[in-house]
DNA sequence: TCTTTATATCGTAATATTGCAATATTACAA
DNA sequence: TTGTAATATTGCAATATTACGATATAAAGA
């Protein structure tokens, strides 16, 4: 189906997907990174540096976006993209709970 | 296309890419949400409690378990699931270091 | 105004994911 | 050996994702 039954599942678990699936693609694992070194970065400059064309590039900041990793704020004809650490925090979060809770049991 | 360019992207990249994806849907966050409580499981235990058919369970434990995020051992006619705390970890301090060091530019 | 620059959006093809019914496999018990 | 219980695998339909060329939009400069 493709099709993934959100509505039966809790909003906590909704909302960790949707985080994790965001870091899912290694073109945005590298946008993370590269903001990471650079504080911030507009589109053009990862063009180029990513094997990606431009169309494909906005796409993923998009998702990056929605997601609410990262925000854009517009500067003139640039958009001035940067993460965001609270969303970031959410996530850490979670993996960081799941870590020191889990016990192996078999 | 739908075909990620996973070549053209570092190991490491790819790795924190696969460990994302592999929490990207609400189910495999139920599943190690689960785990957090119980320590271990069989699939049996998940089957009634998500909602989702047996076949499909067991495809996210797979997931999961491919991307090293769970691991199973065999117990007669079970497998007995638990979290890999190590492969956790990979994440957890991506996620740690990318926090600790970002700074909004814009 | 016309052009350039920077980015987003649209449309589309190729591929991946999700979900399940049907079936296969495997271990154990009667 | 036959049956049963627990999982896994297969095959398929519906939908989502990835990628890019073409095009749109919007700001700033000549």
């Amino acid at each position: 189906m493709g099709i993934t039954k959100t509505a039966d599942y809790t909003d906590h678990q909704n909302r960790i997907a949707v985080l994790a699936k965001a870091l899912g693609h290694p073109a945005r694992v590298a946008i993370v990174e590269y903001l990471l070194e650079a504080d911030r970065c507009i589109c053009g400059d990862l063009v180029g540096r990513l094997p990606l064309a431009q169309p494909t590039v906005s796409q993923h900041l998009r998702e990056l976006k929605t997601a609410g990793l990262i925000q854009g704020t517009v500067e003139g004809t640039s958009i001035c993209y940067c993460i965001n650490p609270a969303v970031l925090q959410e996530l850490s979060s979670f993996l960081g709970q799941v870590r020191s809770g889990c016990q192996c049991g078999c």
